[in-house]
DNA sequence: CAATTGTATTCCCGAGGAGGAATATGTAGC
DNA sequence: GCTACATATTCCTCCTCGGGAATACAATTG
């Protein structure tokens, strides 16, 4: 389970949407995404395989349905892999914050109400 | 600049590099990064204007040279997209709490300082 | 057992995209 | 101007990967 598997499973729009209709859904059979995504299920069978190889998403038998739920491993981990770049929107902030003290008239005054 | 579009240029293992690249030795040109990353000088190119497209990274003139460095807005969009999957990481901690008040026997004490 | 339902897998096809080579564009220096 | 260097773009090829249809596997029901 590396954030690289991770951010290659989620660089697709249609996993990217199965992810989120999981997490408003919470665990769902495939016949629910099926019916919650429009995708065909194979599609959905075969892109639950990806999203489970990455760790984003885990199954549990339940007699003849199979019950997705996501796992948080895959997501916490790809969230740490973009937050190790934090330090660069950090200095954003940090420009930021230089200009107002150097010369606040370059920031736009709240439009006062009446 | 959305989320689907930062999500899709980071689904390539030589755009990461980049990044990666970029982060660890700052702004630098399109011949440092062909140096570092071994790939070619079209390639890096081409994966470079794909990133600037998702707003990971941004570009300075400099005389023959162009300057590429990264982004904050586009890192941030990503960092922020997994980060509303949070509570399904958060819920994860919750059960194994819940184990720890239940049994706390199963979790090993800290070591006492003198 | 057969029939039905839920899911996974296989096979094929086509679109998209990454890499390579060559070329175009732009900029500096003589 | 011409030449050299830095970068971008074009064209082509190959290959991965997503979608569709059909089929295989599994579990429930009668």
């Amino acid at each position: 389970m590396s954030a690289a598997d991770v951010l290659d499973a989620v660089g697709e729009p249609n996993r990217r949407r199965l992810l989120g209709l999981l997490h408003h859904r919470g665990e769902s059979t495939v016949s629910e995404l099926v019916e919650a995504s429009g995708l065909r299920q194979p599609q959905v069978s075969k892109h639950l395989k990806v999203l489970t190889g990455a760790v984003l998403v885990s199954t549990r038998a339940d007699g003849r349905y199979r019950r997705y739920r996501l796992d948080g491993r895959g997501l916490q981990a790809a969230h740490d892999w973009f937050g190790s770049f934090e330090d660069v929107w950090q200095a954003r902030f940090d420009t930021l914050d230089e200009l107002v003290s150097t010369d606040p008239g370059l920031v736009q005054p709240e439009e006062q109400l009446p």
